[in-house]
DNA sequence: TGTTAAAGCGTTATTATGACATTAAGTAAT
DNA sequence: ATTACTTAATGTCATAATAACGCTTTAACA
C-alpha cells in the first residue's frame, strides 16, 4: 500500500491489471505479487514495487497478514488468475506493507509487466478486486493509528515544507479541520523542524515559512518514547 | 504467543516438542503449527491453540508476519523438520497471533499431539528453537505499545481484583515501578472499573478493595478513540 | 492605496501529570 | 490488651499540556 500525497489529498498507488494480461478486463488493483523463495518478506516487499512501479522505496511497513481463502472466490476475478497464475486457486496468503511517499520525489516507472501505474485519491476508491478494499481500509487504520503515536510528515511531505502544509496532511488523515494555532504549537514544541530562511514567493498574501526536518532531532525524538498526536 | 499473568510476573505459554515426535531433543517452542486449506489465518490460529493446550480463547490478535528463509536453517533444528514435516526444507511463512488470558482461568489440556505446554517466566526465556525468539521479543515489543494505546486488564486480571493486582500487571509488562497514587488516580478516572463491596481477607494487612471490569464502559471507552498510558 | 487571503502570534481557562508522605485497617506475635 | 508489621488508600502542589479563542501582519493584485 503506497500512500502518497500531494498536499491536499491522500492518494494510493493502483496499478493497472490490464497491462499484465491483454485480455483481462482493465481494472486497477492494488501493487502486489508473489514471493520467491530466496527472498524475506520485506525484501520481497521491496522487489515487487520496484518492479511495478519502479520505485525505489526506503520506507516499508509491514501492517498485516490477510488469508481468508475465499478472497480468491469472486467470479470476477476467476479470469485474471487463470491467466496469470499456474494454479489459479490456490491458496494465497498476502503479507501487507505500506509505504509513504513525497509524490512529487517520484516519477512513477512501472516496468513492462505494468504498464499504468497510477495515483489514485484514497476517498475516491470505492471497488477494488479480491479482498484489496479490505486491505485497503486494514491499512488506512494502520496509518491512522500509527501517525497518532508518532509524526510521520517526513515520508510525505516535500523536502521544504510550509507548517499549512503538514497541517493538511494531518488533516487529510485523520478527515478532520485542525486549529491552525494548535497545530503550530504543538508541532513547533516537537523541536523537530528547522526554521528555513526561505519564504514561499508569488502568493497573493503573506507568504509563509518553509520548514525541514531535522533528521537528527527527529530521530532522537522516535527514539525517546512515546507521543501522543491528536488535535 | 500466549501471554499469561500470575498475578507477579508475565507468563508465556510454551509447548515441549518431545511429545511431537520421542526421537527428538526435548525442547520448548512457541506453540504453532501449518494452516490448513480451508481456514483463514484467524481460525486457525484459534484452531491451532485448542490442539496443543485445550484452550479457547476469545481474544486473539495478529501482530505480525516472519518469514525469513534462513529461519529454518538451523542445524539443531533439522531433525525436528524431518521428523515432522512432510517437506522438511520447505518455505514456512509465520503469521504470529497472541492472546492475553488469566492464567487462573484455564487449565491446560494439552492433547496427545503436545503432550506438555507449560508456563515460563518471559524474563526466564533466553533460548527458543527457530526464530522463536525474534517472535517473541517482537510480540512483547507489541504487547507493550499496545498497552501504551489501550486499557489491557480486562484479559489478563481475574474477574474481580485488587488495584495493586492491576498495578502489578502494568509493572510486569513495562518491567518498571509505578507510583501508587499517581496509578489510582488514572485508572479510576477512566471510569472503567467499578468498585465492589468485597474486600480482600485473610491478608495480615489492611485488606484491598475489589474492582471489576464493567464491561459497557470499557468498550464505550475504546471506541472514543485514543489514550496514553505511560506512568 | 485599499482589498483580499493566508500567515503567524498570544492569552486564558481547564485538565493532566509528576513528585512526594502520611494515615488506615487488618493479622500476628507477645 | 498492646504492639509490631504489612499493605491499602488517600491529598496537595507545582508544572505542563490542551482547547478555544481574536487580532495583527505581509504579501499580491486591482
Amino acid at each position: 500500500m503506497i500512500f502518497g500525497f500531494n498536499g491536499d489529498q491522500i492518494y494510493v498507488l493502483l496499478i493497472d491489471r490490464e497491462n499484465q494480461l491483454k485480455n483481462v478486463i482493465s481494472e486497477y488493483a492494488l501493487p502486489g505479487n508473489l514471493i520467491r523463495d530466496d527472498e524475506n518478506l520485506d525484501m520481497a516487499a521491496e522487489r515487487v514495487l520496484k518492479e511495478l512501479t519502479g520505485l525505489s522505496v526506503i520506507y516499508l511497513e509491514q501492517f498485516g497478514a490477510f488469508g481468508d481463502p475465499d478472497r480468491i472466490k469472486k467470479k470476477e476475478d476467476q479470469p485474471w488468475l487463470k491467466a496469470v497464475r499456474s494454479i489459479p486457486n490456490a491458496r494465497v496468503i498476502t503479507v501487507g506493507y505500506y509505504s509513504l511517499i513525497r509524490m512529487s520525489d517520484y516519477e512513477l516507472n512501472p516496468s513492462s509487466f505494468a504498464k499504468n501505474a497510477k495515483w489514485m485519491p484514497l476517498n475516491s476508491i470505492k471497488k477494488l478486486p479480491f479482498d484489496h478494499l479490505k486491505i485497503l481500509n486494514s491499512s488506512v487504520e494502520y496509518l491512522r493509528s500509527n501517525t497518532k503515536i508518532k509524526p510521520i510528515g517526513f515520508n510525505l511531505l516535500p523536502e521544504k515544507f510550509t507548517l499549512n502544509q503538514m497541517q493538511k496532511l494531518y488533516e487529510a488523515i485523520f478527515d478532520k479541520k485542525i486549529d491552525n494555532r494548535n497545530f503550530r504549537r504543538k508541532i513547533i514544541n516537537l523541536n523537530i523542524l528547522d526554521k528555513l530562511e526561505e519564504k514561499q514567493s508569488g502568493v497573493a498574501h503573506k507568504p509563509a515559512n518553509y520548514y525541514k526536518f531535522n533528521k537528527k532531532r527527529y530521530e532522537t525524538y522516535l527514539e525517546s518514547g512515546f507521543f501522543k498526536f491528536e488535535f
